[in-house]
DNA sequence: ATTGTCGTCATACCTTCGGATGATTTTGGG
DNA sequence: CCCAAAATCATCCGAAGGTATGACGACAAT
């Protein structure tokens, strides 16, 4: 199931970090088995237990700053004082009926509402915003609210 | 570990491998401190040494994640004018809890991310974020945001 | 006339959300 | 200590959302 390839989003998890997590500690347990043949002492493995815990918190501790770091990253491109929303719509290729889709979703309203509101078929705006939160990098409309925000795209 | 891939719907979260790591490093420590002279065996290296990192590896995690977090929060006074409005939301009967996730909705993630983000499982979410429409008067997450910002609840 | 973009619609399939309900555990106050 | 509120977790199930793909007509530009 999981090994199943997801076309786009590319979504990883806190698991994801836990495994890698996991396997650095396999193969540091690796390198210290080889280690360990030359290096008999009598409390070595209290010092590797101090010295893998050390390592990992702190590798932790990174991950986990990183992660949220990358997570509370802004906007893309915050280069120059103010670009005004045109010029970043054009950049990303969104339509002017995509933009529409976009502040109707801000708005709350599910898809059948938006259908019915521009008076075209609910596949229609399936399709709408399926483009939109590709061109936007969303993979919810939650999230598409989000970046549409940030991107001033919407108010 | 086994909850790294499992069915969907159920699902511990990292909480039961914290917490796992934590008994588990805690035992090995006690039996490393009295008697390890009985059971050296040649696999208490590679066991203690993965569960050490693996453990630490998740403490240093949810410490990054936790620091990060919390010290995002408490920035009332010097920058954030924002007061979440606590007489409205006691009004609505609105919990902490519920507010935090409301902020989380908000963010564009899914229920799966908020519960990797707060270490509770996906059901809890869904629970709170359930609870929460049904104050608001939300029929979806989106329009949850939009009435949420509307109650001066989220930024 | 060919090409490209846009808007429209559809079908099929999968994932995520949300409602309803019941249960257990934690926590704080009287 | 006991109780109430809050938080946690679960299962079932339908509804909504999202992906992938294909198709068709309108229209503008080359």
């Amino acid at each position: 199931m999981a090994s199943t390839a997801k076309p786009r989003g590319t979504r990883r998890a806190l698991r994801d970090i836990l495994l890698f997590g996991v396997c650095g500690g396999l193969l540091i347990t690796v390198l210290k088995l080889t280690e360990y043949r030359f290096l008999v002492v009598e409390h070595s493995v209290e010092i590797y237990g101090g010295l893998v815990a050390a390592l990992f918190s702190a590798l932790g501790i990174w991950l986990g700053l990183t992660l949220t770091r990358k997570k509370a990253e802004p906007s893309l491109p915050p280069t120059g004082p103010f670009t005004p929303n045109e010029r970043r719509i054009s950049e990303l290729g969104i339509t002017p009926r995509e933009l529409e889709i976009l502040g109707l979703i801000a708005a709350g309203l599910s898809n059948r509402e938006i259908a019915d509101h521009l008076f075209v078929s609910e596949n229609t705006v399936k399709t709408h915003s399926s483009r939109l939160f590709d061109k936007l990098g969303a993979r919810r409309r939650t999230q598409a609210v989000q970046l549409g925000k940030q991107a001033h795209l919407i108010p």
